[in-house]
RNA sequence: CGCGGGGUGGAGCAGUUCGGUAGCUCGCUGGGCUCAUAACCCAGAGGCCGCGGGUUCAAAUCCCGCCCCCGCAA
């Protein structure tokens, strides 16, 4: 089968070369790459390639730049005879007027297990809603946002350590590899696509506000929401009005921590050390810090921050005093 | 010219406003104490204060130029 790869971010990236693997030596190729245009990365403004176009670069594939799929793209995809299109994290609607321009149409990989967490951030919403498992799901993009019949879904548990990092990139490789397998059944003939069905919840794209931590709210929950927005967007709280940046935070209480006795937990957003263990209180017991990197510093272990942060002060972090 | 923070022994920081002997909390090395310890006590090593110019009797500190790191934004 001629097909097109549609993607944009690293994840896309990785996706893309383990389904190039997959397909090597197969009946199976991909014929172009199609991705969102260089943009101005960093400080410096450097007009830099997505890394779709990267990995597209280093594999010799035909890459095709643009912001949306209008009319023009349309109809390069149009000559490209294409047997089917798939989407991972392309970053754009694809219109229903390009559809049905694959002859399969377009499969998308989506990382939940649909209807459930339809958006542009299902894994890191399973992991800050506390779930113990997820999954990638591939179905046929029609209009409408993930609302598509599904071909297949493979299923991942997220472990108690697990980021967003973590479980993304091992839903790439897995659900991946379910991508492939559908391909495959869509050039035999065999594949068979069912309507979603269950509970329709959303998973909009992580915010700099969802990751900020209240301290107010119970030690698990902030143990699952720093997980699920590491890297990206990345937990933080505030300290004497500049914005701190928080490596995942450990429930205090868990048992795989049993090691770490709390005493009296210190009340929420009161940071205490505790042997190695840097504490902070929360609304019902302690998280233990990983890293802190501070506006303007680089990351560090926390017990290195708080030698240097205490200077004989108590130290209360995420006080909306600005 | 997008906005902003930072570079000081191995780590994290103070000191820069107002120039005048390199400081704190740790770590490290050696010794002591202890049944023992991430505890405690004593001693010690370790620093072109990011780089280059300038001002000055004197620069971590003031002036000019440059390099590197990071937060926000995109």
């Amino acid at each position: 089968m001629r097909i097109l790869f549609a993607g944009t971010p690293a994840t896309a990236a990785d996706s893309l070369r383990v389904l190039r693997d997959r397909l090597a030596g197969g009946d199976h190729e991909i014929v172009a790459v199609l991705t969102r245009p260089d943009a101005p990365l960093g400080r410096k403004r450097v007009l830099t390639p997505s890394p779709v176009a990267a990995a597209a670069g280093e594999a010799g594939l035909p890459v095709i730049k643009a912001a949306r799929v209008d009319d023009d793209v349309r109809a390069q995809l149009a000559d490209l005879d294409l047997d089917v299109a798939v989407v991972v994290a392309y970053g754009a609607l694809v219109p229903a007027a390009a559809l049905d321009v694959p002859r399969h149409g377009w499969l998308n990989l989506h990382f939940s297990l649909l209807p459930a967490y339809r958006g542009a951030a299902p894994a890191q919403r399973a992991i800050i809603d506390g779930l113990t498992g997820t999954g990638a799901s591939v179905f046929a993009l029609r209009t409408g946002l993930d609302t598509g019949p599904v071909y297949g879904t493979v299923t991942a548990p997220i472990g108690p350590d697990d980021t967003a990092a973590d479980l993304l990139a091992a839903l790439t490789v897995s659900g991946t590899g379910l991508l492939a397998d559908v391909l495959g059944g869509l050039a035999d003939g065999t594949a068979r696509a069912t309507e979603q069905d269950g509970e329709v919840t959303l998973a909009p794209k992580l915010t700099l506000e969802d990751g900020l931590l209240d301290w107010s709210h119970p030690a698990a929950a902030l143990d699952a929401r720093s997980r699920g927005v590491t890297p990206e967007p990345g937990a933080w709280t505030t300290l004497d009005g500049q914005r701190v940046k928080l490596g995942p935070v450990r429930d205090a209480a868990r048992p795989d921590l049993s090691g770490v006795k709390v005493p009296p937990a210190p009340e929420p957003g009161l940071v205490a050390a505790h042997g190695r263990s840097v504490l902070v209180g929360t609304g019902d017991g302690a998280v233990v810090l990983s890293t802190v990197q501070p506006a303007g510093r680089t990351p560090m272990p926390a017990a290195d921050w708080w030698r240097g942060a205490q200077h004989g002060q108590e130290v209360r972090l995420g006080r909306r005093e600005w």
